[in-house]
RNA sequence: GGUCCUGUGGCCGAGUGGCUAGGCAGAGCUCUGCAAAAGCUUCCACAGCGGUUCGAAUCCGCUCGGGACCU
């Protein structure tokens, strides 16, 4: 039997993913899988850029309005989800599209992340705390004692990745080391990626002028709903949190819509580094 | 016309004779479980000219540009 294929569309944001894959999911009469970690939240519309109603109509899309912003949604979550999908797709279809700007849920996608315990919800909360009242200093010399290989190999100066190893260590007994492999999983169809490009001026020409047709579309009445949700994940988004910054009257609304721009800039930069290094494959 | 203050990189901002902050933006990058997250690296300066000094962004003079006040 023929293997069956996933074309994936990657990029930074406001390149045009959306658009092509429509149009490439029409061309085989298929189904995409969002690869958007922000778009699966049903209570995100306009700050995240989601596909129109239409567009949503036109073509069936897995992964968006999937989930709620009070779900635990991360990269394992992902794939699993995904690779359930693809398979769902592969059932009528020999083709399925992928289209997100999520780095590291399309790498999950292809490569499989390693199998680690999970980690008890307390546990996690007493790390942040702690960190959050004694900050790096601690959460070092807490790694170190913890967890001394990883004090020695690991990025010991980036507090997310460190809480992550101290978290998995408290609740499992073991360096997180012992489970990243690093072996990549062997998925049972192919897989090609599609990175779209455009100039970088070009691009940041689109972000403003999204960013500007957002506000428009009414972005500042849905982070106000969104309010009382904003220390959840979902909500720490570029489009969202600076507006709580202008809710809060801590900037004005030029200066947020200025900073919204600037950070869309940022994230869209750090996709094309992240995709420029990891999306090799295909194409 | 006079008196005084002031001039630091794209922006903000310390330094006030030798050790040439820092932040933001810009550029580059890292990446196996919150990833639209988190972190790392890095370019760019002392308004101009002259003087003092072993040595000046720092002291002196002049020029130019800002600002304040006086008649």
């Amino acid at each position: 039997m023929e293997k069956k294929t996933c074309i994936i569309i990657s990029g930074a944001t406001a390149v045009g993913k959306t658009l092509h894959g429509i149009e490439l999911a029409q061309k085989y009469n298929t189904q995409i899988i969002s690869a958007d970690s922000r778009q699966c939240f049903r209570e995100l519309n306009i700050g995240v850029a989601k596909p129109t109603k239409e567009q949503l109509k036109s073509v069936h899309h897995y992964f968006i309005n999937s989930h709620s912003i009070h779900d635990d949604v991360n990269a394992k979550v992902f794939e699993q989800y995904a690779i359930k999908s693809v398979q769902k797709i592969f059932l009528s279809n020999d083709v399925a599209i992928m289209v997100g700007g999520t780095g590291l849920y399309i790498k999950a996608f292809c490569e499989g992340l390693d199998e680690v315990p999970p980690v008890k919800e307390s546990i996690r909360k007493e790390i942040s705390e702690a960190y959050k009242k004694y900050g790096l200093q601690w959460l070092s010399e807490k790694i170190k004692e913890q967890d001394p290989a990883y004090f020695f190999w690991g990025e010991i100066e980036n507090p997310r990745r460190m809480m992550r190893a101290l978290e998995v260590k408290l609740s499992s007994g073991k360096s997180i080391l012992n489970f990243q492999s690093g072996k990549k999983v062997e998925r049972d169809f192919n897989i090609k990626n599609i990175n779209l490009e455009i100039p970088r001026d070009e691009l940041y020409k689109r972000i403003n002028q999204r960013v500007d047709a957002m506000m428009q579309d009414g972005l500042l009445k849905e982070a106000e709903s969104l309010l009382p949700y904003r220390h959840l994940n979902p909500l720490q988004t570029v489009g969202y949190k600076e507006l709580f910054e202008f809710l809060d009257r801590k900037i004005s609304l030029d200066n947020a819509i200025e900073k919204i721009k600037m950070n869309t800039r940022h994230f869209a930069k750090r996709q094309i580094t992240w995709f420029k290094g990891h999306m090799k494959l295909g194409n």
